[in-house]
DNA sequence: TTAAACTTTCAATAAGTATTGAAAGTTTAA
DNA sequence: TTAAACTTTCAATACTTATTGAAAGTTTAA
């Protein structure tokens, strides 16, 4: 396979695999090209090779660097301002966790916290509590794996975890 | 907490959770108030709780049933159909693991499977050998412990894994 | 059979999201 | 300063996805 052909194929597929996870198409592909690129690349090369205008672009890489998944490069004597990405993918699963729980998770466990003294001791009652406390465990539980996964220096989830599978 | 305002604060919740998952709201929203009913519902109760027409309620009920998250139930005497979901948030979480899998990771494996070997040994050449790669391993990681955890019996995510956090 | 009770489909349309591109804003070198 | 080089914003618009509701299809009791 050549080059140009492999490197359409991973962003193509990395645009999917963003939006099925909620993530837009666009911003997942930003992501891609600087993921496979060595060197950093302006503004204008990722519209050229994704073929998106300026605002799009903008806006994206200014999404991916909130993110904390892509950051800014200055090269001297250049004037404007370069992308790059790490390439370590499991600092960057980290980054997404961190991210996602912060704006996903925490509120959902904090509505179901306010849900949890309902008055009544009828059926309905019953199965609404027993559901909204059943999730509450279960979400806390993610919550806790995700946060050893992302605080431990080495890499827990290829080490000390996966020995559980051999 | 009056349990109307609890079961619509559940609701509005889980539909939210849903849509930043990939998944439609309404059907979201659906399987919410499945879950909370100690009884199988019927279309028209379904239709009535959440305000959204026959077709719609139809629609995204028959898509839960096709993911194996709900079941359809006759009632003696009864001539319509009623549908019910297993309370059980473990199940839930592994039907939908198993699904998302099917449609999504497996996929995506095929396709960076058939990007692994390309020709040239440039940097650029290197960093797409390199990325693809660790992503398949990393990838590949993630769909073993799914599986793992889809096919234990008990509970292997609140035994065996928990054990590790105490 | 048949007709009432129900479920499913689907074209039309509404609602929601992403994208563009030009104008406004900012920074830098001279 | 100023103006060129660049970045950011945002209203207009294109694109995508969800929803409706009425018509078509199916099942069941008599």
């Amino acid at each position: 396979m050549e080059y140009k052909e492999a490197k359409e194929k991973f962003i193509q597929s990395w645009g999917v695999l963003g939006k099925n996870w909620g993530i837009n198409r666009t911003m997942a592909q930003v992501h891609a090209l600087l993921l496979i690129s060595p060197e950093a690349l302006s503004a204008e090369e990722i519209m050229a090779e994704l073929n998106i205008s300026r605002g799009n672009a903008n806006m994206n890489v200014r999404t991916l660097i909130d993110w904390g998944i892509v950051t800014k490069v200055v090269k001297s004597g250049e004037r404007k301002e370069f992308f790059f990405s790490d390439k370590d993918i499991w600092d960057l699963a980290k980054q997404i966790m961190v991210e996602r729980r912060k704006r996903e998770i925490d509120p959902l466990l904090k509505a179901l916290e306010s849900i949890k003294e309902i008055e009544g001791d009828s059926e309905e009652v019953k199965t609404l509590t027993a559901v909204t406390q059943d999730f509450e465990v279960f979400a806390n539980k993610l919550t806790k794996m995700a946060d050893m996964a992302i605080k431990s220096d080495e890499h827990w989830f290829t080490g000390t975890l996966m020995k559980l599978f051999k």
